[in-house]
DNA sequence: ATGGCAATGTTTCATTGA
């Protein structure tokens, strides 16, 4: 089976986008972010029709997750938010799915290591860090798939020497993301050989993918118990060829049945 | 075989993203 994360940069925008993609692709999960929906305005019957279940948590304008699976999968125990930790801005769900404990999360920018939003980035990692320890104690098939917002070392940032220290890219973030591995998950990308310079997310502005100007900050992590069914893991940069598409490529892993 | 920000709402500019 396939499982991808994707942030799509408004579903509203990237609606027909995402209908193509899920055709050509044949996801069997996907975990959307930035979906800038309330969920009111979710576009569930065309996911729907295009064979999908959906749950979602989304807000006007900002933040938004989603999980969509395919129709004959078995869904159950969807959460949304981090238990304990107080969070108006919707950036994580998840749901058991197949079997599988499926985390999706859009984890906050964190605008400029000086700001205050950088700070409430290292906080919501280290509550995300406590949800999952306790979610991988009662699921051992756990994936926590989506938007890192961080680039864990310097084969993912295409200028290292720019990006130094900055965000996306500062050392506490990285200490952050590596804490979540120590929970007991893997980044799935490092687990094959992958070319040199690949990356999910290129700024729309100066040429950025033309001239693969990226960093590689959403993932796919995986415990154990998965790490022994994936068979692949990879970016489907082509999503970032086009007209109109997200600043972000989607990310996939495939596992074989257990 | 890509192209020089995009999306949103507060809308003709400001804010945010990464």
């Amino acid at each position: 089976m396939i499982l991808a994360a994707w942030n799509v940069n408004s579903l509203n925008i990237r609606l027909p986008r995402l209908l193509a993609w899920l055709a050509s692709t044949k996801p069997d999960i996907v975990c959307l972010q930035e979906t800038k929906l309330e969920d009111a305005k979710f576009p569930l019957q065309p996911i729907a029709d295009a064979g999908y279940a959906a749950h979602y948590c989304g807000q006007k304008t900002y933040n938004g997750v989603a999980i969509l699976a395919r129709r004959d999968l078995a869904i159950a125990d969807v959460r949304m938010g981090i238990e304990g930790f107080a969070d108006e801005q919707k950036r994580v769900i998840a749901a058991t799915v197949a079997g599988i404990r499926v985390v999706g999360v859009y984890v906050p920018n964190g605008q400029a290591v000086d700001s205050d939003k950088y700070q409430y980035k290292l906080a919501w990692y280290a509550a995300l860090a406590d949800m999952l320890r306790a979610e991988l104690a009662r699921h051992p098939e756990l994936a926590v798939a989506g938007d890192f917002n961080v680039a864990p070392d310097d084969r993912d940032v295409h200028d290292p020497v720019a990006w130094a220290g900055q965000v996306l890219c500062s050392e506490p973030e990285r200490a952050a993301f590596r804490a979540l591995l120590d929970v007991g998950l893997k980044d799935s990308f490092r687990l094959f050989e992958q070319p040199e310079k690949t990356f999910s997310w290129w700024d729309y502005r100066m040429l950025g993918f033309p001239k693969n100007h990226g960093l590689r900050i959403d993932h796919v992590l995986l415990s154990d118990a998965l790490v022994a069914r994936c068979t692949a893991s990879r970016i489907d940069r082509n999503m970032r060829k086009g007209e109109k598409p997200s600043d972000h490529a989607p990310v996939l892993v495939e596992l074989r049945d257990a």
